[in-house]
DNA sequence: ATCGAAATTGAAAACGATTTTCAAAAAAGA
DNA sequence: TCTTTTTTGAAAATCGTTTTCAATTTCGAT
């Protein structure tokens, strides 16, 4: 079997969410439910499946939520988040891009004086973020892109 | 039902379990087995059911590993791995502690900077260890209570 | 020590996310 | 169109974990 060679309706429309998702991120339960609004029919598996070898081509990243439910991620290209890190707000949810010299260098001191090969796809840095530590602490709206700047971004 | 009332010989069991492993991260089929070399009998419910306990009183804390297996570790005091930090081999599944100069002023960079506090409990930091990246890479074992040190360590 | 109320145990069933199975349906290419 | 190969999806299987519930154990009062 060689997968991924014949191009289907349900491929399609899992590739038109992606498209309108990008990097934002999202569960299996929500590609269903969302399709199922749009009135496109779409089994789970195929779902599972699709995603599973779009993650395995590298232009989708899967993460691990806290309450064990996987996250899918759309990402460009494919090297298009492996240099930077993410934060996971633990009481919003929401998942934020670091870009960072000082995140680069943990990364090489763990090599260097560890020997630990640190994977940047598969660390989510967990903790609360500014708005939520400020606000109440319900699902706040980040950045577009949920992207994180500071002084020692690139 | 007031939870954690009585003294049995299964929570006797499994703490005088938890006090040699002290700092050490398990399973609970690990748990269960070692129960069984020794001899002893206990339920996997009850293993369940007393680690979640003690989890909820602070004694246990809870991982969950990037295969989905929860790992629990017995902390002394509840504040013994508040800070620093932990990584997790994906080959071999190990957790491993890393008490680093530079975690923690990462840590402060990312409060500073990005007004994101880091929670050292919740966060693994996912990558390849030394022994795998060398050897094969099946279940190697790590330091006795699986503590890396560095000349950045404390 | 004996009794009875309340907590605990553990085998088995339930659960929930994910994976696999496999026959039917769709796509690609002659 | 015909044939081959891939894909689909409902249902079953898997697997870690949770729940159920009858039997057992603990505790405290007698």
């Amino acid at each position: 079997m060689t997968r991924g060679a014949y191009s289907t309706r349900q491929k399609r429309e899992l590739l038109k969410f992606l498209k309108e998702r990008s990097l934002q991120h999202f569960s299996v339960d929500e590609v269903v439910f969302e399709m199922q609004d749009r009135g496109e029919k779409i089994g789970r598996s195929t779902v599972y499946r699709y995603l599973e070898l779009l993650a395995e081509q590298g232009s989708v990243r899967k993460y691990q939520s806290v309450q064990g439910i996987t996250q899918y991620q759309h990402v460009e290209d494919a090297a298009s988040c492996d240099d930077h890190f993410h934060m996971m707000c633990s009481r919003c949810g929401n998942l934020m891009h670091v870009d960072c010299a000082l995140m680069r260098s943990m990364s090489d001191h763990l090599m260097k004086d560890h020997g630990f090969m640190l994977d940047p796809r598969e660390t989510i840095l967990v903790g609360v973020c500014e708005k939520c530590r400020a606000g109440g602490g319900e699902a706040v709206e980040h950045g577009a892109d949920g992207h994180e700047e500071c002084h020692h971004c690139l």
